[in-house]
DNA sequence: ATTAGTGGTGTTTTT
DNA sequence: CACCACTAAT
């Protein structure tokens, strides 16, 4: 729908009472802002996207902007798309076309529209963590870099990091030899991006930074068209975001933040609140707003939850409250096991839903993705449908990457990466050999993979294989142009011969599977985009400073490519039907659920052992708890298991200090720790378990001293018993402490108590 | 050239 | 345990 520049006046009034009804008093001075910057610090729950997309709406309805004429940015597609359906459930309007997406989905759009002046290739494509990691793999090897020296990983993380910071190899401040080699490395890697037509992740949102701080007439372009620029999830914003932001805006621009300092999780990736401190000081200039009304949690998970981030020293300073009851006390249950924990989990989730409650209300989140499988496992035997976030997605799959990787060779030959993952699969007889004769070619003349493979000939069945491949993505490129992406995929997916190469696999079965999935994919993404066909372009030619279009044939593909880098697809199977929700506690964050489970609440896990060395780790542990326990309404679960199989082998570890943090008055225990008596007088305390009467020790001679046991030192306080070795007066037992972590103790000498 | 098998190693969170 | 890199056998 075209917009008419201005809205009828009484018609408006009315729309936007609508709009407005039903807002708190903060919240509404929260929409209503003038155009100046502002912050709003919005609790967990305190309606951030509900103001965040009331307002665009309220501007719009009003008549103070276009819809072109203002950018929201996300961090996530989950996000961007939710506020985009809010918006077009408020509004009569056509939302496709509008600036609303993920920071780097916008910077890919920026790109896309001004490759030229950006010096990227028209057909550019991102590589993700994996494909990035690969890279720099290669490029050490070719450049014959002692991996054991200079690991790939750490180097992925020095580059990434300094991209964050908008930081390129000739500003890095070095310190020593070793941070030197590293930045070469950078420079190297970043030529080589360059040669092949590829960008990571950081890259497309330095690139894009710089281009907009380069080119004046581009940046005054995007600065008159928007004049409102919403961010939401402030807190994760990483330096060079921030810049850009800052960029965007210009002079005269508002940037209206959300955010929630106590949420912020995203530190790792260069993430830093500092940017609230900051912005505040220097653009918001104290216009701050404070959400702290919650809307969703009961009185007693809000209790907790602000109870245990007062444990934290950098806040801005926030507390939440409620106008409904205290509602249930959270149930607490203590597992022998990481299996019975899963099991009393299966258990409530059952009765849950005998009570009513679906399951697609149901979360069960964990730390880390590792955590899924035991809990996949029990559901599994349960027969409960669930379905998990995150893990593998779909555009990370093996056999979806090959398959991609022949539609990147289609669109840009010079992708050296993707043409190694496939020009000896399905095997072709080109062997490692071969493969170093062409490497070392591309390398001397500084020519691309795909150059060299065209034009050295080599010998024997190697030399047939090359030509085999180089003719096969010819022609699967002359049949491809002209032709629809989903045909273009169907081509591509029976003509590269993968199909028949996972035939021949044992589990290839499901491989089958998803790469027809692949097609449906396809033709699911050309039937989304043709909704918005020109709308964009329409907007951006205001001015005529873009590109020319790219080639129509291979539009339609980049579009897709990019799609499977930037959204690695929430695609799969179970999507629609009632089902459990597992997910990471980084992954849960913006949803919220009638009951949450949080599982695996121990010292090492949550907080997580690599926190603890890192400066500020466990406040930001601490914050990952609190974004965790905010996701539910009305019912809270926290569970812990004594011992966990981790690594392949059993770890035993302490209650997380969380737990300690929420106060008792809050919980309610569902299996009380009691003594009990084991053999000849010896007293040893256990875990009381309803569900599995039977604990593994039980079953073996009883001992005053077992891996596993709680214990209480005089000196060191309590720990659990990890290890033990020795006999009679040699007899030794390896502690893990709460507070001074693992000690070895002679059990003869140390004064030790069960507890 | 390819594959199967071995041994060593490292593991958080995500766009 | 799962993923590598490397080796030995085909």
């Amino acid at each position: 729908m075209p917009y008419n520049g201005r809205v009828n006046s009484s018609f408006a009034h009315v729309l936007g009472n609508q709009i407005l009804a039903g807002l708190n008093p903060q919240q509404l001075a929260a929409v209503t802002l003038p155009h100046e910057s502002a912050l709003i610090l919005a609790g967990a729950g305190s309606g951030k996207t509900r103001v965040l997309t009331t307002r665009i709406a309220w501007l719009i309805q009003t008549g103070q902007i276009s819809p072109h004429g203002l950018m929201a940015v996300t961090f996530t597609n989950k996000a961007s798309r939710e506020m985009l359906t809010r918006i077009s459930a408020m509004l009569p309007i056509n939302t496709r076309g509008m600036w609303v997406g993920t920071f780097h989905g916008l910077c890919n759009r920026l790109l896309r529209t001004h490759f030229r002046d950006a010096g990227l290739p028209q057909t550019f494509q991102i590589l993700d963590s994996q494909d990035q990691l690969a890279l720099i793999k290669r490029l050490m090897k070719g450049l014959n870099i002692d991996d054991e020296k200079y690991p790939p990983r750490d180097l992925q993380y020095f580059i990434n990091g300094y991209k964050e910071k908008g930081t390129r190899a000739p500003q890095v401040e070095i310190y020593d030899d070793h941070s030197r080699r590293l930045n070469e490395l950078y420079a190297e890697y970043d030529k080589q991006c360059n040669r092949e037509g590829v960008v990571d992740f950081a890259e497309l949102m330095l690139r894009c930074f710089e281009l907009l701080q380069r080119n004046e007439v581009l940046r005054n372009h995007y600065q008159q068209r928007f004049s409102h620029i919403l961010v939401d999830e402030f807190q994760d914003t990483s330096p060079l975001q921030f810049r850009w932001l800052t960029l965007l805006a210009g002079p005269h621009n508002a940037i209206f933040a959300v955010g929630d300092d106590d949420q912020s999780i995203y530190a790792f990736r260069g993430a830093s609140s500092k940017n609230m401190f900051e912005f505040e000081r220097d653009f918001a200039k104290g216009r701050v707003i404070k959400l702290e009304q919650n809307y969703r949690s009961q009185g007693n998970i809000l209790d907790a939850a602000n109870a245990l981030i007062r444990h934290n020293r950098l806040r801005l300073g926030k507390e939440l409250w409620t106008a409904e009851g205290q509602g249930e006390p959270l149930r607490l249950f203590e597992a022998a096991t990481d299996t019975e924990e899963a099991s009393f989990i299966v258990d409530e989730v059952k009765s849950l839903r005998s009570e009513g409650t679906p399951l697609s209300e149901i979360a069960l989140l964990y730390r880390s993705n590792a955590q899924s499988r035991v809990l996949e496992h029990a559901l599994f035997n349960a027969s409960l449908p669930y379905r998990v976030y995150g893990g593998l997605r779909f555009f990370e799959r093996q056999e979806i990457k090959h398959a991609l990787a022949y539609l990147r060779l289609i669109a840009n030959p010079e992708d050296d990466g993707a043409l190694l993952r496939v020009i000896n699969l399905p095997t072709r007889g080109i062997g490692a050999r071969s493969l170093e004769q062409l490497q070392e070619g591309s390398r001397m003349r500084g020519i691309s993979l795909w150059e060299s493979a065209c034009s050295t000939p080599l010998a024997g069945k190697a030399g047939i294989g090359v030509r085999t491949f180089v003719q096969l993505i010819e022609a699967l490129r002359a049949r491809c142009l002209g032709l629809s992406l989903p045909e273009m995929v169907e081509i591509v997916v029976a003509g590269s011969g993968l199909k028949e190469y996972y035939e021949a696999e044992r589990e290839g079965a499901d491989r089958i599977e998803n790469l027809n999935e692949l097609v449906t994919a396809a033709t699911g993404f050309e039937i989304e985009a043709e909704f918005a066909p020109a709308d964009d372009s329409a907007a951006t030619d205001q001015a005529p400073i873009s590109d020319e279009t790219a080639d129509p044939r291979l539009r339609a593909l980049n579009d897709f490519l990019s799609h499977a880098s930037l959204e690695a697809g929430e695609h799969q199977a179970t999507a629609g039907a009632d089902a459990l929700q597992l997910m990471t506690v980084h992954s849960a964050k913006g949803l919220e659920f009638q009951a949450v489970f949080i599982s695996g609440l121990e010292e090492g896990l949550f907080p997580h052992e690599n926190s603890l060395n890192v400066e500020d780790g466990v406040e930001e542990e601490r914050r990952l708890m609190y974004v965790a326990l905010t996701r539910a309404r009305q019912r809270l679960y926290l569970s812990v298991a004594q011992s966990r199989m981790l690594h392949g082998q059993t770890r035993y570890n302490l209650v997380s200090r969380f737990l300690s943090e929420v106060p008792e008055g809050l919980l309610k225990r569902l299996n009380a720790r009691r003594p009990v008596t084991y053999g000849a007088g010896i007293s040893a305390s256990t875990w009381s378990t309803p569900n599995s009467p039977r604990r593994p020790y039980s079953m073996e001679p009883a001992s005053p001293w077992k891996v596993g046991q709680n214990v209480l030192h005089s000196k060191f306080g309590p720990g659990v018993i990890v290890n033990a070795e020795g006999r009679g007066s040699d007899a030794r037992v390896q502690v893990n402490f709460r507070q001074v972590g693992l000690k070895w103790l002679s059990l003869d000498y140390a004064k030790l108590t069960p507890a």
